[in-house]
DNA sequence: ATATTTATGTTATATTATTACACAGCGTTA
DNA sequence: TAACGCTGTGTAATAATATAACATAAATAT
């Protein structure tokens, strides 16, 4: 249930490019691809990301600066997140596994953090690159 | 068995402020360090970070842009990296749990996908900071 | 209707990272 | 030796990523 937000114009606009994307994009690629529609300004992009990402639309790659629409309707409004990078096509998928959002959900480290995020992104190469 | 490489000067100097240095650091404070050293621009500082994170003297935060000197003997040469990052203070700790590492190193998607490496960030609150 | 919050538009700027080119040091080997 | 490959260095310029600051508009709450 973390997908039913009301989108602004920019919001929309923004989300239907990267969910349409078959690739992580970045910002400024979305910028160069939104300029059509009066998008003209980077900032008009980051403060789209930072709240499509506030509300679990769309997940940041680190690693690579880049954005991806979730598929995932079990990753809890973007704080349990994991991902597979192929290192050399950069083809990324979110992992959907129960098993490891429940290992990495219970898992307490021996300072008693308690943690309230976490992203895993994992490297290797896809069945394509092989 | 990973630390024994014999670093160059420019190496060595920024590998010794990021290991005294008791949080992450970013490229450019690392500059400024080191500039009465004689490493008077970006590309010394990012050649050598480069290295050392390659040969896993040193870790990247990839959600900070920041780096830090590895601690964890058990880390193989930067594969397999794991983090708790407290949200408030910034407070940045390598994890290193067996538990934790052989999950992780054994973990198999349902795509066979084949993982060579991995890093995962946990968020929240440290002790101090709860 | 008024206050508050959220989103927008715009310009400028800060921060992070790489490209390109010249050259120095070192070990290999022809 | 000399030629070569490899790694590291120095320097300047520039690319790519992200935010600050300020003004205004739209949506929401009291
Ligand atoms: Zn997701
Ligand atoms: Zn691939
Ligand atoms: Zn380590
Ligand atoms: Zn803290």
């Amino acid at each position: 249930m973390h997908k039913e937000h009301t989108l602004t114009k920019n919001q929309q606009i923004i989300f239907d490019l990267i969910d349409k994307s078959t690739e992580p994009m970045k910002a400024y690629s979305i910028l160069f691809n939104v300029q059509k529609k009066g998008i003209k300004a980077p900032l008009q992009v980051y403060r789209a990301l930072d709240k499509l990402v506030e509300i679990g639309k769309i997940h940041k790659i680190e690693s690579r600066n880049a954005f991806i629409a979730c598929h995932n309707s079990s990753c809890q409004v973007a704080k349990a997140t994991a991902f597979s990078i192929c290192e050399i096509c950069e083809k990324v998928t979110e992992i959907s596994s129960a098993g490891l959002s429940k290992y990495l959900a219970n898992f307490k480290d021996k300072d008693g953090m308690k943690y309230s995020k976490y992203n895993l992104e994992f490297f290797g190469l896809c069945k394509k690159c092989r």
